[in-house]
RNA sequence: GGUGGGAUUCCCGAGUGGCCAAAGGGAUCAGACUGUAAAUCUGACGCGAGAGCUUCGGUGGUUCGAAUCCACCUCCCACCA
């Protein structure tokens, strides 16, 4: 064991946290002289924050826990526009009751990852505050002076839409830069902001705030970029059949959460540790050695799903997640009581209310409607497997039309509740 | 503007008058093996429990019969100007 602390960036590093970033010994004397206000934007496309935030907000924290000061910075009006970089095609735009209303919603969020309680505490900023009323005339004026379109024609992040031939970039989106730009240079002026930090596809506009800061109050200001998270096998991280995996507890439940965390392969699960918990590296590489010199089952993915699910949902929701899990997967369901099944509705598992008749209804089309299966088809295959089970009850073929016969009044747990699982993972809750 | 090529089921991509609900691959779902992992193997994969119903860019036509032939339309690609 270490008996010194890494320095932030080096913790950084050896968390591979670090995709790019600007001259590096001078970031590094930065933040090592004094307290550091950094920022870091997110701008509101839906309701709720996803797994893509998580990575750079969670960096917000650890700056924040190495004695330095985050923004977050709400992109109300960012948000309007809509971030070109790397986006193949032009965004449709929101309207401004909508844009608000996320902002509100994205605030809300940020607040639990960071502290802001005291005087020195974080800051939570929106950038319509200084954008929304800048007249047109002192935009072109006083800020648009300061960039050459040939630079920002460069970029890479816009390049391929000004190549392209049948989509094309349009001049909101183009302005995209220098807003971001701009807010920058806001930041520093107001708080000393010195630092941005971003996904590393926000290189393009980081660095233009730093030049914009530069030339308009004429400090040296830092940037630093994420990397991309990928996995092993090359598909996209952070989706799962229903799309993205949401922040929002009302939108992602926390059980399915923590089950997406649960089945992180192996080949990505220490990598992940790394990125989304605070364990300590040590740590982390001493469970990974641990891990392969045991026998059968990996501590690893439990160990993530727990971190994960408590940093974003809290000791209870967690607790909710991993009662669901041991109730559903222990074999077990005789041992639910009465409370245990409201709290599995009320913990996110998803339910169903049975319809009035069932007479003529087959089983695929009840399973289909609540969402269990895709179409009939999967189901179907389930039932020709017998991997379908309503409570203990193994269902064929055979039951297919006889779901009058299989919800009732005798058979639901407690008067009211049906257990159905289909195939090892899916769980489904119907109740009369 | 001219000439040639193309648009097929979630994606890629075969199919050029009946044997086509349409090869093959990928994705997805289920099963076996395992560890709610990966790899591998098996099955399903337009919709429907089923009888059956609806597809091959769009519209109309030829034909007993069309994804396949004809006409027009829409969009894409290549070369020429």
């Amino acid at each position: 064991m270490k008996m010194t602390k890494l320095t932030l960036l080096e913790d950084l590093k050896a968390r591979g946290l670090i995709a790019q970033m600007t001259d590096e010994e001078a970031l590094a004397s930065h933040l090592a002289e004094s307290a550091v206000t950094l920022y870091c934007g997110f701008d509101p496309t839906a309701d709720s924050l996803h797994l893509g935030h998580l990575v750079p907000l969670l960096m917000l924290r650890r700056f924040q826990e190495y004695g330095h000061r985050p923004i977050a910075l709400v992109g109300g009006a960012t948000g309007m526009i809509g971030d070109p970089s790397f986006k193949a095609q032009e965004r449709q735009l929101n309207s401004t009751e909508v844009v608000a209303a996320w902002s509100e919603c994205l605030k809300q969020q940020i607040s639990q990852f960071i502290y802001f309680d005291d005087e020195k505490g974080a800051i939570l900023a929106n950038n319509y505050d200084w954008t929304a009323n800048v007249d047109m005339l002192t935009f072109l004026r006083d800020i648009g002076k300061h960039f050459t379109v040939n630079k920002m024609i460069a970029k890479e992040s816009v390049r391929q839409r000004i190549e392209r031939e049948d989509s094309g970039i349009s001049f909101t989106e183009f302005t995209y830069q220098i807003l971001q730009s701009y807010d920058y240079q806001v930041l520093n002026e107001r708080y000393n902001c010195t630092l941005q930090i971003g996904g590393s596809d926000q290189w393009g506009n980081i660095t233009g705030g730093i030049d914009l800061t530069r030339r308009m109050n004429a400090k040296h200001v830092h940037g630093l970029t994420l990397p991309l998270i990928t996995k092993s096998d090359g598909t996209k991280f952070g989706k799962t059949e229903g799309g993205a995996v949401w922040l929002s507890p009302q939108k992602t439940s926390p059980y399915a959460f923590y089950q997406f965390w649960l089945q992180t392969p192996d080949a990505d699960v220490y990598r992940f540790l790394k990125f989304f918990t605070f364990l300590s590296v040590d740590a982390i590489d001493a469970l990974e050695e641990q891990d392969r010199t045991t026998e059968g089952r990996p501590q690893a993915q439990r160990v993530l799903a727990e971190e994960v699910t408590r940093l974003v949902h809290g000791e209870e929701l967690l607790a909710a997640a991993q009662r669901i899990t041991q109730a559903l997967f222990s074999g077990d369901l005789s041992q639910l009581s009465q409370a245990d099944y409201q709290q599995l509705q009320q913990d996110g598992l998803p339910a169903t209310q049975l319809p009035k008749s069932l007479e003529e209804v087959s089983l695929t089309s009840l399973l289909v409607d609540a969402e269990v299966a895709a179409n009939g088809k999967q189901v179907k295959d389930a039932l020709q497997r017998e991997s379908v089970w309503v409570n203990d009850q193994v269902c064929g073929m055979e039951h297919n039309m006889q779901c009058a016969d299989l919800f009732t009044q005798q058979n639901a747990r407690f008067g009211t509740y049906f257990l159905v699982k289909l195939g090892k993972k899916k769980h489904h809750l119907f109740y009369f």
